[in-house]
DNA sequence: TTGAAAGCGCTACCAC
DNA sequence: GTGGTAGCGCTTTCAA
């Protein structure tokens, strides 16, 4: 590291006491004009960069926030994951447009104070907990105690942590009725069992098709989540039935592309033979071919609720949770 | 925050002074058996968590490399672009990996110093540079002086700054015979003129085709960098098009998936009317259907040869630039 | 083996 | 308006 000067040599140039140049450099404080010139002209002239770390010691604000992705003994999934890449991505543009840094951690939970542990690190000013992963007990119980904390995820009555998600059974309806109403009627929900949000979009599938009288509850496969072990599953899947689904609705986005891309090597025609519709509203789905039809969670709305909420409860404030309205957005894929 | 106990508190309440506290936790310096079991015990008891922040002012050293990705004004590269993404996910991992942090920051260059602001703010031990923009020669300066830091890019002769890329001019090279061997003969580069790497990937391509006899050197189409934009851009200018290219380069894998897409609403068969290959072997590429031939740079490797050199420039060692060799990966769209 | 004390660079408080 | 001074919580000498 190149030794720039500090707060007290530049004090001792300039002939005052470091306290003053403080105040001079942050504006707090009085100061004779004089004097605050004089500093701030010394201070560019000699390129004076203030040492953050030190002055986040005094003041106890990092204006970092740290995002934790707790990683389940089983869940595989990295931080280059589709999903939590996008996400990671419009939380540091939100982020970035307030000031803030954004410190990604993928932390292996070994106790229930995993959260806690991170954030009285002294690293960060609060928390964004992506993907609950199995420690929704230890988030639930953190929020007790600590409160600059929002998560993705949905809500539960009786819930006392803040979370913002989209309303996953709704979608899970909305994707039903969407395949319905384009003629499906043999239609199959694929993705992984212990998804984070996977039981609650089946629930609104298998409510959505129950209400349009369809009998023929949807067919449920469970497949990896990492895409290529999703595709596997899925050729495998699809290749050895009898009758191949009509309509298919994949877990997430991820797995509906894989799904696609099994389609196509079966033989399959997308939309023609199979209608997939996919869930999260990744802008990759925008990108293939035929570009995939989708429940979006709004995303970038989601980063942005998370991030405002975040910072509104590190001021103190009280803050609700937030449930975001999903979206059909119709492309090309059914 | 929740205000755990810290070390002096712990010293008090073992009956010791914190240097004691302190070389029986760190495990350095001499302490009696006894009295180290008696202080961990407490402080596992009273579930202390060392500040890091202190400590890290103490021994001046972070944990935490940031990843600084320059934007110029006219680059519209969000934090949240697919290339982008891939890079910092796979630097994560590989961070985590070697119990290092991933500090995400975006910084507009106001003036010639702002890699040197960043590093000096005390807040990382080292940086990455992603996306040169229009800041090679301030990289270029920075790296006489400040040495932890390591650029994904391309290298040239009498460079200094050490840098971590793959062989764009080869990679060039291999894209267009991989196309002429497919029987290719009127082939086209598309892409963002004002990307990063489009020259040298662009000088490959003429001269696998001056080689290989084609007179007709590729036609070169302009287009955005951003998704969306760019297939708007492929789709006006191909559609615009008397002959139809029977091969198509995409400067990146993003354009190169547009280029598809434009191709598909074109009414045109990828790969039986139309060959296409990307540059890059986004994860992404593997997912779309037809699935992407691409120049694979190896963003995996290219982040663990960063990680890996960046640990090493940290610890003081001199080390060289190193260029990855690109292989080519076919799939579907060629 | 342990204690005492200095100090990392900054801010904040209280005098003057 | 400015100076002096006391820390933030930790590590690391130097003595004892």
């Amino acid at each position: 590291m190149i030794k720039g000067p500090n707060l007290k040599r530049l004090a001792e140039l300039a002939g005052v006491t470091p306290g003053t140049v403080s105040r001079a450099l942050s504006g707090t404080g009085r100061v004779s004009d004089q004097t605050r010139q004089r500093i701030i002209a010394l201070a560019e002239s000699l390129e004076y960069q203030p040492n953050l770390l030190a002055r986040t010691m005094r003041t106890r604000q990092t204006h970092t926030v740290g995002m934790l992705v707790p990683l389940g003994h089983d869940t595989l999934q990295h931080l280059s994951d589709p999903f939590f890449n996008t996400m990671s991505g419009f939380v540091a543009d939100e982020l970035a447009e307030r000031g803030y840094d954004l410190l990604i951690s993928r932390v292996i939970p070994r106790d229930n104070r995993w959260i806690e542990n991170y954030a009285n690190s002294g690293r960060v000013d609060g928390v964004l907990i992506i993907g609950q992963s199995n420690q929704l007990a230890v988030i639930e119980a953190t929020s007790l105690r600590y409160r600059p904390m929002v998560v993705w995820g949905g809500q539960v009555s009786g819930q006392n942590h803040c979370a913002i998600g989209s309303d996953n059974r709704a979608g899970g309806m909305m994707a039903a009725r969407h395949l319905l109403e384009r003629g499906c009627r043999n239609i199959a929900f694929l993705g992984p069992v212990d998804g984070p949000e996977f039981g609650a979009r089946l629930d609104g599938v298998r409510y959505a098709l129950a209400l349009a009288g369809v009998s023929q509850g949807p067919q449920v496969f469970s497949t990896h989540y990492e895409p290529a072990a999703a595709f596997e599953d899925a050729l495998r899947m699809l290749g050895g039935l009898a009758q191949m689904p009509d309509g298919i609705i994949g877990a997430s986005d991820v797995t509906a592309i894989s799904v696609i891309r099994a389609l196509a090597r079966l033989g399959k025609s997308v939309p023609g033979e199979v209608k997939v519709i996919g869930y999260d509203g990744l802008p990759l789905g925008e990108l293939v071919s035929p570009a995939l039809t989708t429940i979006d969670q709004q995303l970038r709305l989601g980063a942005r609720l998370m991030v405002e909420t975040l910072l509104r409860r590190m001021a103190g404030e009280a803050t609700g949770s937030k449930l975001i309205e999903p979206r059909l957005v119709c492309r090309e894929s059914t």
